[in-house]
DNA sequence: AAAAATATTTAGTCTTGTCTAAATATTTTT
DNA sequence: AAAAATATTTAGACAAGACTAAATATTTTT
């Protein structure tokens, strides 16, 4: 099949083909995984001559549909696993992703979909992201976090990330439940902090809770 | 750490020091390994470099007591995924060695100690291989096969490997269960099959049937 | 105790994935 | 639109871990 060292360059490209329109820069691959870009350059050209990107000289890589349908298993295996290690073996959401690394290089289809089984077929993982299935696909919605919305925006919480007894009293506290609405009044650039309002209150929120509730975005204020 | 390569041959040298008595020979490694002798030299003198074995040019290496931990923490992390691939995700003991080769590479000490609370620490693997502890220690008694019996030697009866139903159907219809008491008569040395005395019956077992009969050694036929 | 057979080591090569330094392209600034 | 800055690629090198072929040790056979 492939290389570990492959599977990770397939991986980095699709995380930031999510977000960049044009083709993948050489540098913003290196970054991610820190290597040199001459590094990347050269594995560039490997996955090309495997037909798992498009690549134009000094104008960045594109998945093609083989390489992308890799790239997404690759993630499946990485966010079945981590679901595993949070819901089983009692891993702190922030201490799982180190081990899913190596976890989802390990190579058998049926470990795969034993697991995806014996966990239920989990839609998301610990930390909200969307687990695709077997054939590389992701759920229509994508579950989203408060911390990905714009100022302006309007949401409707949907779950809660963080499970702890000091989470859920300060979420009690706020006011904030399955169901609330939101409205997204400001975003402070330097600590990413929001300033959120719930009916006629204001009030403001960190990264680190913004980061642990998800919603789903409505259209207005209804 | 150590690479996946160096951890593969400590777990080799360590399952050939078990047998032979001396020093453990280079092509005995290459043949486990399926790598070429000169291959094998080259990574032994790594290894002594590194002081996990001593090793003197011409006769062999042995594994010192570091290399020897490191050994069983390896199988303790093999053993420990064969019991999780074969009571949780529904594998077969038969296909669980090729994915638990990748398994036990992971690093993580986190990892294999929850996995093992969670698993209830068990004492033995799947094929009945004893688990060694988080110290590398080995339980007293390891869990025998009748398969590993020589002519002559008398046994009870103790567990069953297979658990499929076609399998305690003939072992029904056979009058084996735990506790029978069993001698050894006679082994075929061309395809491992044993014939044993139960009883006063004389009944010959095939080396699939030997190998998923655990038992227990006695000392004589009482 | 030589000769023959076998095992082990040495020397030199190859591939993978990385690196540095230098060359070349593209983009941004003036 | 040229100059400066930045990004990318090329060329050559290196370490790990394997290989082949040849050299050397050890063991077995006669």
């Amino acid at each position: 099949m492939f290389t570990q060292s492959e599977e990770n360059y397939l991986k980095s490209i699709y995380h930031l083909q999510e977000e960049a329109e044009g083709g993948v820069s050489t540098n913003s691959i290196s970054e991610i995984l820190k290597t040199k870009a001459a590094s990347v350059t050269d594995m560039i050209k490997k996955l090309a001559d495997k037909k798992l990107v498009d690549y134009q000289k000094y104008y960045g890589v594109k998945l093609t549909d083989t390489g992308k349908k890799h790239a997404l298993l690759i993630i499946r295996k990485h966010r079945l696993w981590e679901y595993f290690l949070v819901e089983l073996l009692n891993f702190n959401w922030d201490e799982v992703h180190e081990v899913a690394e190596q976890l989802e290089h390990i190579k058998s289809p049926k470990l795969v979909e034993e697991l995806d089984l014996f966990l239920g077929q989990p839609e998301y993982d610990p930390h909200g992201d969307p687990i695709p299935d077997a054939n590389g696909n992701l759920p229509k919605t994508p579950k989203k976090r408060l911390s990905q919305l714009q100022k302006g925006d309007f949401a409707i919480c949907k779950g809660f990330n963080d499970t702890s007894s000091s989470f859920l009293k300060f979420l009690a506290k706020q006011e904030i439940g399955l169901n609330t609405k939101i409205e997204v009044i400001h975003i402070e650039s330097f600590d990413e902090s929001m300033t959120i309002l719930l009916g006629e209150k204001k009030i403001q929120l960190s990264k680190t809770v913004t980061d642990s509730i998800y919603i789903e975005i409505t259209v207005n204020t209804l």
